[in-house]
DNA sequence: TGGAATGTTGGAAC
DNA sequence: CGTTCCAACATTCC
């Protein structure tokens, strides 16, 4: 579920919801108190990369579906949801296995919207300056670094890793400028592809490194290998993906 | 069918 | 006290 554009295809599935008033809520949450909910109007819904955010009146609910995390919209799974807000018409909406927090701060204290990769806000020479401040780190645990790239994943950085030819032990500051230039440019881009591709759900047969086992470029093996301080899963191409060190 | 996986956190350990 | 490490959590699929 839960990368940055799949949070964004959520926002947009619910926007009907704005400005409807929860009637009743309830689920296993232990984190926030539901009854306060009960009558508050939906403002707006919001995403900041991996956060789903619901926007009342005097709070925001913060909602992240983590690995694992689903939710239903007018539709309930077997299980008990974690959260569930029910509307007029019997219309509802299903948070299942998710970490839910109540936000009292203005969202604009909380959110530099000019990180997440999904916004139109997103600030490349941010991203670049964040970069630059860290050579030593990896670049298969920069992506993943949700500072700097907000709502991008693990297919994120096996994917950008790939379409770049950049090994995932790479270091930030070996990198020549425009190479990583070319990191944070084209992880905006592959968001744009995969909300794209996600919509049509054809996501994962346009995955050209996650989870394969072949380099469609050369044909070679690609390695797979947990790599990082992340110790995520990598797929690489040793051939055609440079190591700068 | 056991293991692995689109992720983060909180607290222990150092 | 700051940084790092690891268990824990939750669900679905192969």
């Amino acid at each position: 579920m839960p990368e940055g554009p799949s949070i964004v295809i959520l926002k947009e599935s619910l926007r009907d919801f704005k400005g409807r008033r929860i009637l009743t809520a309830d689920g296993s949450t232990q984190k926030i108190d539901v009854e306060k909910l009960i009558g508050q109007t939906i403002v707006d819904f919001k995403s900041w990369g991996k956060h789903f955010l619901i926007c009342l009146p005097e709070f925001t609910i913060r909602i992240h579906l983590l690995m694992f995390g689903t939710y239903r919209i007018n539709e309930r799974k077997d299980t008990a949801p974690r959260l569930r807000l029910v509307f007029s018409d019997n219309e509802e909406i299903n948070f299942y296995s998710c970490a839910i927090e109540r936000i009292d701060k203005a969202l604009n204290e909380v959110y530099d919207w000019s990180a997440d990769v999904m916004n139109s806000k997103f600030s490349t020479r941010k991203a670049n300056a964040k970069l630059s401040a860290q050579p030593e780190t990896l670049v298969c645990d920069a992506i993943l670094d949700q500072n700097i790239f907000a709502g991008a994943g693990n297919i994120f950085k096996n994917e950008v890793l790939f379409r770049i030819k950049v090994h995932p032990l790479s270091k930030i500051g070996a990198l020549p400028d425009r190479k990583r230039r070319q990191l944070v440019k084209e992880v905006v881009h592959y968001g744009k592809d995969f909300l794209k591709w996600k919509k049509k759900f054809v996501l994962r047969k346009n995955w050209q490194a996650h989870t394969k086992r072949t380099c469609p470029r050369d044909g070679n093996k690609f390695i797979k290998d947990y790599l990082g301080k992340t110790q995520r899963r990598s797929f690489f191409c040793e051939v055609c993906q440079v190591r700068w060190e």
